[in-house]
RNA sequence: GGCCCCAUCGUCUAACGGUGAGGACACAGGAUUUUCAUUCCUGUAAUCGGGGUUCGAUUCCCCGUGGGGCUGCCA
């Protein structure tokens, strides 16, 4: 099977259109075809520079890849494909939309329209005060021949519309909403030709599917309403239409269609906070899709295997930030310790050199493992481990582990006895443990008395990996170094 | 206003016409005998309303209601 994505190049990638890019790509992959991408910038205004280049960064950065189409090559964006261009101004340039909007004229299912724009925002006004919908009056469908042909000659600038048969009724089947119908007289004359030369979405879609041999054109639900227009010029176009396929719309918290206002919406957006192009993926095809089973994390192959649009939801989906980042979670605990390890130690290295050169990182980095949400909060999460961390008596008392202030100097040198006996070849979290457990055996203390300001001394933070493993993660000299500077801290204020 | 689409926990969703309406996120409580996190267990929480059809409707039909989309020489 042959999809498409089509955005138009006004900006940033949205996540909607990563969403709808993402179910074309599978169908086209899970049926061995091909997943093509187009740029449809027929409205040369909105046009906006250097956002094909966005698009198609977004795109190959979470591994969506066109088989054809635009895609990107050694860093600059290229075409390829054997029915291309696929960049509508440039289609526009060979005269492929004129010539068909002439012929579409030539068989009477279009006319020339010659209204002004001042004439056209008159009549709707006119026709919103009586409470009538918005549609072409038809003047110019009624002009007689002789004055089309004069205001041609004339140069009178005008425009191409569709003549919309009025008595029919318009059925079709989407791949997701199934059989639907619309009357002819509730369908306005849609313009397919601008007065520039340019072809209106509708005319360009109809016309470049075609050619590029669309089996099924995958786009949002707000094109629902559109649909009886593009299946009537496929049919006066003597062409056989793809299937369509409508999804549902993503939403804000308050279900309006997911806005800028209310939401992070581009792509480029959701890179910058860190998220794994996996993550992404997973959510946004849980969005609006199902597998039928428990499942609730899957890689790109495991999507192109088990998507289908039957299990496409008919309703719009609230676009929920929390479950994206429970995601992330899971998917950043799926990394192996050793690869994690690599991937966060050039940011920690960024603020602190030595990681860079530490043999022991992956020990560091594993005990950050489960704790993270994005990469770049790895070297809040380590420093302690390159710089000494600044310790304070508020920090190392705490009244839910009923360490108190004034026990502080005693704790921490009955600290340093425990572990100044230890040998450096036995220091593991596992026996640095046993010996703090023999001492609260003796009674006097609590386990969380002598822990929590040992970590706590260690890493200079309420919150961390445990004391033990920190403490051997550091090593013997520089554990004890800093429960004795602890130690003095304490005493200086007591 | 007109046309079209949609409707299960707060959110994402499951359920051949027969289930105690299931799962996940979030939330609450607990366990993992130090914090945070992870993991595990438990709990709170939903079929929009009204009519039909049927022995039996979340499920099928109709009418409401609610929400959304479209209504541009934008896409």
């Amino acid at each position: 099977m042959r999809t498409r994505f089509a955005p138009s190049p006004t900006g940033f990638l949205h996540v909607g259109g990563l969403r709808t890019a993402l179910y074309s790509y599978l169908l086209a992959k899970q049926t061995g075809g091909q997943f093509l991408l187009r740029i449809e910038d027929t409205d040369q205004e909105r046009t906006v520079e250097g956002a094909v280049e966005s698009i198609v960064r977004s795109l190959a950065w979470a591994g969506i890849s066109p088989d054809e189409g635009v895609m990107m090559e050694d860093g600059l964006v290229i075409e390829r494909g054997s029915k291309g261009p696929y960049i509508q101004s440039r289609r526009q340039a060979t005269g492929i939309y004129r010539e068909h909007a002439e012929q579409l004229l030539a068989s009477g299912h279009a006319y020339r329209c010659f209204c002004t724009t001042e004439r056209l925002e008159e009549m709707r006004r006119q026709q919103e005060a009586r409470k009538q919908a918005p549609m072409y009056d038809r003047q110019c469908l009624h002009l007689p021949e002789n004055d089309v042909k004069r205001l041609i000659e004339a140069g009178t600038s005008h425009v191409i519309r569709l003549k919309v048969p009025h008595e029919r009724t318009i059925r079709f089947d989407d791949d997701i909403r199934g059989t639907m119908t619309f009357q002819g007289h509730t369908v306005d004359d849609q313009v397919l030709l601008k007065s520039d030369g340019f072809p209106t979405y509708h005319l360009a879609h109809v016309i470049d599917d075609h050619f590029m041999d669309i089996d099924l054109v995958l786009r949002g639900e707000e094109w629902l309403s559109s649909l009886p227009k593009h299946l009537l010029l496929f049919e006066y176009l003597d062409w056989k239409a793809p299937r369509f396929a409508h999804v549902p719309l993503l939403l804000n918290k308050d279900r309006t269609k997911l806005s800028k206002r209310q939401n992070a919406v581009s792509v480029e957006e959701y890179i910058a906070k860190g998220y794994l192009p996996e993550v992404l993926l997973n959510f946004l095809a849980m969005l609006g899709w199902n597998p039928g089973t428990t499942q609730e994390t899957f890689s790109l192959p495991e999507l192109v295997e088990q998507f289908s649009l039957d299990r496409v939801q008919k309703s719009g989906a609230v676009f929920d930030l929390e479950k994206l980042d429970w995601l992330q979670g899971q998917w950043i605990r799926k990394i192996p310790v050793t690869d994690f390890a690599e991937r966060i130690r050039p940011i920690v290295g960024k603020e602190y050199p030595t990681a860079l050169h530490d043999a022991d990182f992956e020990q560091k980095a594993s005990l950050i493992h489960e704790r993270i949400t994005f990469f770049h909060e790895a070297s809040a999460m380590l420093g302690y481990f390159y710089e000494e961390p600044g310790i304070t008596t508020e920090l190392l008392a705490n009244e839910k582990q009923k360490v108190k202030p004034e026990e502080l100097p005693t704790i921490l040198t009955t600290l340093l006895g425990i572990l100044e006996v230890i040998p450096e070849k036995d220091w593991t979290p596992e026996r640095l443990l046993t010996d703090v457990k023999g001492e609260v055996a003796k009674g006097t203390w609590k386990l969380g008395q002598l822990l929590w300001p040992l970590r706590s001394a260690l890493t200079g933070l309420p919150y961390s990996p445990g004391a033990v493993e920190v403490a051997a993660a550091l090593e013997r000299e520089k554990t004890l170094a800093r429960l004795k500077r602890a130690r003095e801290i304490v005493s200086a204020l007591s």
